[in-house]
DNA sequence: TTAGGGTTAG
């Protein structure tokens, strides 16, 4: 073919480079470039863009230098598109440094080269260089288009400033361009991003044309900022406009259900899911529905996607191994890590593969795997080490939980000091839960909840001043404790309750069937215990005899769900002993099976006993 | 015949 091109058919010449760019075969582009050469034809400015990209797409920084030479001496130096492959070319083989020289010693006039450096600060996580550049360009006096405003906002989101994201949305209103379909959505997501949903979502609501992305960036910023009810209601408005979700939509609605432990909802969309084909063999859509499921308290659907998986990527690995420790069976999770790294298609694990597994040691109570395990992270962070020690803790070793963190220089990390104060309030090791506790409280004054363990600990040994004394401390700081509530999904409605609530229209009818649970539990003799709770004790004692919310929400299961069915519930606080002995009980009393979903994990409540062995 | 951009899962 070479042969036969007439010789000054530059046309046919950038047609055959841009076929081997297509094929992705940058090399052969090259090569075809070299003959071109040989035959004495002179490159055009369509053909240096095309070879600039062969380079970068094959590393090939020594050929682009020289490529850089032909374009000066050919004068094409300051064609707009050339220009802009240059700046790319460099940046991607020598930083954006050499890309920046490259602009400065253009025109300058063109706003896809600085689009491109922004882009290429952005990156490589600088989004204030990107910004830098940004306002240089409009200082410059560059044209601002539709994709450098959308660049500059995306870099502002990163950098989750609202301030830089408000000046340039003043920007973008002075051109015009505020509702441009790009624009509009990226200033959605940085609001988002900034953490101002109620400016996203405003800006949202005055968008003349909202494709799938918008409805999908806004419905992810709703869950992403904890509105995981309005991003659902959004989910069910995009569908009654007749519009269809598609993949992107549904991983971002899902993790709402997980949250809430929606399974209704989370249903809902698997059966979207089915129905509309969306996301089959996408690992994306595939894992996030496994995530929903495992976090709903349906292990088994879970592990059926799981199963079914042709191409299971490191996060559907990591989901089922999560999944497992978090419904009590950590052996299982470990088993399942095992085969991950047996597995032919070849998933090296990263470091939340590792935090799966070494969750699911910790659940187990498997500590010599567990050290195996942490032997083997390359880089531990903090919240694996947490895991590590909190093993120890909760294995009883306290002194080789305490070296191990002194080791790893951790012993100021509050997510480590909470997880060995776990082991003590399970060994119920006083001396060593007094003082992490009060050294959790000097890190984080303002943290009320380590002034609750803190009291929690003081209670447990009696010494009721000290819990009246931390009680004042926290009035004095105007600091709050948290409510516990739990709630229950019957009949796709949510049921919620607090302490001692009497607010449900079948209040009366609650109290007397937990009344009668009481009283058997009495009359067969079942001990309650009293404890080292994770609740504000003072709240605790008073309202013990009203019932603890998780207790009257399992009630109302037990009254409004058919014989047999099993009672889900969930819990925003960590459940405390008496609550989980009561729980056992009336699993064994009614025949149910309870399943209780605490901040943590779940606890399977049948015959009498519960899934997490007591080790909570 | 040529360039820069936006939404997803642990």
């Amino acid at each position: 073919m070479l042969d036969r091109i007439p010789k000054r058919d530059i046309f046919a010449w950038n047609a055959l480079i841009r076929a081997r760019l297509a094929d992705r075969k940058p090399s052969e582009a090259i090569l075809i470039y070299c003959q071109m050469l040989l035959r004495g034809v002179n490159a055009d400015n369509h053909t240096f863009p095309r070879i600039l990209n062969a380079a970068r797409l094959g590393g090939a920084f020594f050929s682009g230098r020289q490529v850089h030479g032909h374009v000066l001496k050919l004068g094409l130096g300051s064609d707009d598109f050339v220009v802009t492959a240059l700046v790319s070319m460099y940046g991607d083989l020598d930083g954006p440094c050499s890309a920046r020289k490259i602009l400065d010693g253009s025109s300058r006039r063109n706003p896809v080269s600085w689009t491109l450096l922004m882009g290429m600060y952005s990156d490589q996580e600088k989004p204030n260089l990107a910004l830098k550049v940004f306002y240089e360009m409009a200082a410059a006096g560059v044209p601002l288009d539709s994709v450098a405003l959308a660049t500059a906002l995306g870099a502002s989101g990163r950098l989750r400033s609202v301030l830089d994201g408000k000046k340039i949305h003043d920007l973008a209103r002075k051109s015009g361009l505020e509702l441009h379909p790009l624009v509009a959505n990226v200033l959605v997501k940085m609001y988002f991003d900034c953490e101002v949903p109620g400016d996203a979502r405003a800006l949202f609501d005055r968008m003349p044309a909202k494709d799938m992305v918008s409805w999908t960036t806004v419905i992810s910023g709703a869950v992403h900022t904890g509105a995981f009810n309005e991003g659902l209601k959004l989910f069910r408005e995009l569908c009654a406009e007749g519009r269809k979700p598609d993949h992107f939509t549904v991983s971002s609605v899902l993790p709402a259900c997980a949250r809430m432990s929606a399974s209704r909802h989370g249903r809902e969309i698997h059966g979207y899911t089915i129905r509309h084909g969306v996301g089959a063999g996408l690992p994306a859509v595939q894992n996030a529905l496994m995530d929903m499921f495992v976090k709903s308290g349906r292990l088994e659907s879970a592990q059926k996607i799981f199963f079914q998986m042709a191409e299971k990527d490191v996060v559907s690995w990591t989901v089922m191994i999560m999944g497992y420790s978090l419904h009590g069976r950590g052996e299982d999770g470990v088993k399942l890590f095992r085969e991950m790294e047996r597995d032919p298609a070849g998933v090296a694990p990263d470091a939340a593969a590792y935090y799966a597994v070494l969750h699911a040691c910790h659940t187990a109570c498997m500590v010599e795997q567990g050290r195996f395990f942490f032997g083997r992270i390359r880089k531990p962070g903090v919240e694996h080490v947490a895991l590590l020690a909190g093993l120890l803790a909760r294995a009883g070793k306290f002194e080789a939980a305490r070296t191990f963190v002194e080791k790893r220089r951790m012993e100021d990390r509050p997510e480590v000091l909470r997880a060995v104060l776990d082991g003590c309030r399970i060994h119920r090791n006083l001396p060593m839960g007094k003082r992490t506790a009060e050294k959790l409280a000097e890190l984080e004054p303002l943290n009320a909840e380590n002034y609750v363990l803190l009291s929690n600990i003081h209670a447990a040994g009696g010494r009721w001043g000290s819990v009246e004394g931390l009680r004042r401390t926290i009035r004095d700081m105007g600091l709050r404790t948290k409510q516990a509530c739990s709630w229950i999904e019957v009949g796709g409605k949510f049921h919620v309750f607090r302490v001692g609530d009497v607010f449900h229209p079948r209040s009366v009818r609650i109290r007397w069937e937990l009344d009668r649970m009481m009283e058997k539990m009495r009359e067969e003799g079942l001990s309650l215990d009293a404890d080292f709770s994770l609740h504000d004790v003072d709240e605790e004692r008073e309202s013990i005899p009203a019932g603890h919310s998780e207790l009257l929400a399992i009630a109302f299961g037990l009254i409004s769900t058919p014989v047999g069915a099993v009672i889900r519930v969930t819990k925003n606080l960590r459940l405390c002993r008496s609550c989980h002995a009561s729980a056992k009980h009336i699993s064994w009393l009614t025949g149910r099976d309870i399943l209780l979903k605490d901040p943590l994990r779940f606890h399977h409540f049948r015959d009498g006993e519960c899934s997490c062995r007591d080790l909570w």
